[in-house]
DNA sequence: CGCTGTGAACGAATTCACAGCA
DNA sequence: TGCTGTGAATTCGTTCACAGCG
């Protein structure tokens, strides 16, 4: 995993995504910098800088390949999908979170979700899930015990720092929020905030 | 609504957010830069150089009035809470759509979600909720005639782009992404990704 | 003193401009 | 000619260092 700067590594896994997009719908074999620009709003001047950070070999003649470029962000980034699965959690399974643990798309991803809590007994017993689910009780034991690594967390506002100060203490190395709250908590454990008022927010004063 | 420098802007979101939560809790009444630091990451310059744009009177004795902090940002980035209400639709009323619309915290906000739009009329008949819902089929009628600005997207995949288009079309700002789909629109047009898998690659690689 | 406010220095990111390749 | 690759210039953002205020 090569060491980036940080808005080239943000742009990357943005454009890792739309490249996937890309291969899929297999309309095109190269794209050069200037539709990538067209596609993502970045000049041409920041993808081709951005690319040449990740040394690939080739490129010139209409582009680069976008099979090629794909994978040689997968390795900048050390999210190549031969690699191990990194295990993820889902915290909370009300209505929000048992959406999410259906419409997450987590194949063809390095992430794999292996686990469901909920305080809510009843409610993990009534749930099917393709992974197991268990009580918010167990998540001291089966964090560790499963290797989890992430959670994304979808409990109620105001057990929202509670709950993210257990699974910090689990070892938990990450936490996809999708509450209220701002969470405080240790600077070496990561957090995503997703929130839509936020999110309309930021667009309104962009 | 002064002219920030976009990092500015970013970090002046969510410290409007978390002062919110500060007033909530009513602890202190002051704020200097160091807590701030602590609570949010950044140094301490960083928050005076980013308050400095706001040009707020007062500061020193120790630290900032909170509740005059954040109204400097809300002014600063336009979201003062008198001002009238911007609209906001949500498409898709799956099990994600629906979440949302229970979940998301609109009050306190700039935004009001006024309306919600499906393509099963089925279903827009058998929800309740607190305002209209629609068949998408309206959406070039109702979202000019609500005067929606901004629309929240939860459809499924395959039909995401082609809903965005038609968002657009009919007039919207703003789109909060929930699909997995990277939208490719005009530039004007402001996107927000929400994505479970793509935030948990973006803290993977951080 | 501890804190803010702010010029000045520094460092990071972007854009310019152009050489070189197919 | 249309593209990439890349030094050099420039713009943007952060940190340093310190004056001034309560």
């Amino acid at each position: 995993m090569i060491n980036l700067p940080p808005r080239t590594k943000e742009r990357l896994i943005i454009l890792e995504r739309l490249l996937e997009r890309l291969i899929e719908q297999q309309e095109d074999k190269n794209i050069t910098s200037k539709k990538l620009s067209a596609l993502t709003g970045w000049s041409e001047d920041t993808i081709r800088r951005d690319i040449l950070h990740l040394n690939m070999k080739a490129g010139s003649k209409s582009g680069y390949s976008i099979v090629e470029l794909k994978s040689a962000i997968d390795t900048a980034l050390g999210i190549g999908n031969s690699r191990q699965k990194h295990n993820c959690c889902i915290v909370g399974l009300d209505k929000l979170g048992s959406a999410l643990l259906e419409n997450s798309i987590f194949e063809n991803s390095p992430f794999t979700l292996v686990a469901g809590f909920d305080t809510n007994v009843n409610r993990i017993e009534m749930m099917k899930s393709s992974f197991p689910l268990f009580a918010t009780l167990d998540l001291e034991i089966k964090i560790p015990a499963m290797k989890i690594e992430y959670a994304v967390l979808a409990v109620s506002d105001d057990r929202a720092q509670q709950i993210a100060d257990r699974l910090v203490s689990a070892g938990i190395k990450g936490i996809v929020n999708y509450t209220n709250v701002i969470l405080h908590l240790s600077k070496n454990i990561r957090v995503r905030n997703v929130n839509t008022v936020l999110m309309l927010k930021e667009m309104y004063a962009e």
